[in-house]
DNA sequence: CGATATAATTAATATTAGTTACTAATATGT
DNA sequence: ACATATTAGTAACTAATATTAATTATATCG
């Protein structure tokens, strides 16, 4: 039993992740928090003690190892582990999710697609089936289904998200406009575009009043 | 010249806009802080703070207006002015936020969507064209374009960004796996969807941990 | 119709969470 | 072996959130 890691840290972690994996694309074998710090816009002192909440990754008079550090994020991230997920809901936005796949690497795989549009079902996207709604039961049962994706419209996300808790389903990655109420042991991390934009609205308004 | 506002409320007010635009939907007149909170799962007092940033909204003894509220936050993001925006990128994910438009209500107009690829260009998608990336310029400043939705391969986002910077962009809706370098007059929201996957797969992982 | 109780906000204060700075310890490299 | 670089751990500070007290409006009841 590990201790409770802050929310605030937790956020900041994928972004680490991605600047680790940057790295060592480049070949960059070590770096010190400092650098680091002047690369992300961070202070130094926030990312050591960030990655301190996790272990003791670096190394007095030496810094981090770049791989190693990469590795044990990942391995924090539970990103070492393949995720099976299912979309549900087949429109634009759940074939860019299809197709988005590779950019987040190979631990997670998109295994299938839902809809109830006749036209769709039946068809694949990049040879990944789009089943009917019917089928969800019967799919995620048998396939060992993690997270679903969910990018249908508000007033059927409820009933969905119920029946997906219901299949014990681990996380749902909630792009639909509205909150989910799911038990305890059902992991939700919402996208809510339209929160987004307007977020960018506030801060574009803000920008022009203090000139 | 107005105080600045924290981070954390700026994040909550589209929630704030989300759930009172539904009561208002539902016919709801008015609405206390503690009936708001239990609907919305924070604290009443929360919720009289971050509103008491922007004003006084509420009268002791009656709650909140509605219609009023809602209308008061809408003008505090920003939405009460119609913001035009371009699409960098038409492959599902540009197209995807091409047809959310109407979800985000009438404030966002999504006017034109740029690539490279010869097979797009001179399309359109719901009556909104495609151009070729050569066109960008004119076009922004022929349009009176504020926003710039970026849905595009990393290699291709600071290029673009930079142009579009120089172009006088106001807001850039950043959906490329990068973090942008940008003048402080410009703002930026990121949607980094790999980021979020990642935070799902930790929660996932972290709750499995914790039986 | 006026007095009073109730409901609900605003404002002030306390508490908790999150971030940054500092000090001590340790490894590296010449 | 010594000087330097750099982290780990702790302490100080800052920001965010929750609580409490004070105040004001509304509605009820005699």
């Amino acid at each position: 039993m590990q201790k409770e890691i802050s929310p605030a840290v937790i956020k900041r972690m994928p972004r680490y992740y991605r600047y680790l994996s940057e790295l060592l694309e480049s070949g960059v074998e070590r770096i010190s928090s400092a650098e680091l710090s002047s690369r992300m816009h961070v202070t130094a002192s926030q990312i050591r003690q960030d990655l301190n909440n996790f272990g003791e990754f670096g190394q007095q008079g030496y810094g981090y190892n770049v791989a190693y550090l990469h590795n044990e994020i990942k391995r924090i991230l539970g990103l070492d582990k393949r995720h099976r997920i299912i979309v549900i809901g087949a429109g634009h936005l759940g074939q860019a999710l299809t197709n988005y796949e590779r950019f987040v690497g190979r631990g997670f795989v998109i295994t299938a697609l839902f809809d109830t549009d006749p036209q769709k079902i039946g068809h694949s996207i990049r040879e990944i089936p789009i089943f009917h709604m019917d089928e969800l039961e019967y799919f995620v049962k048998e396939n060992n289904i993690d997270i679903a994706a969910l990018t249908l419209p508000k007033q059927d996300a409820k009933e969905v998200a119920d029946r997906l808790v219901a299949l014990g389903i681990k996380g749902i990655w909630n792009f639909a406009h509205l909150d989910l109420d799911v038990p305890d042991d059902v992991s939700v991390e919402n996208v809510h575009l339209s929160d987004s934009l307007m977020r960018l609205s506030y801060l574009i308004k803000s920008t022009e009043e203090k000139k």
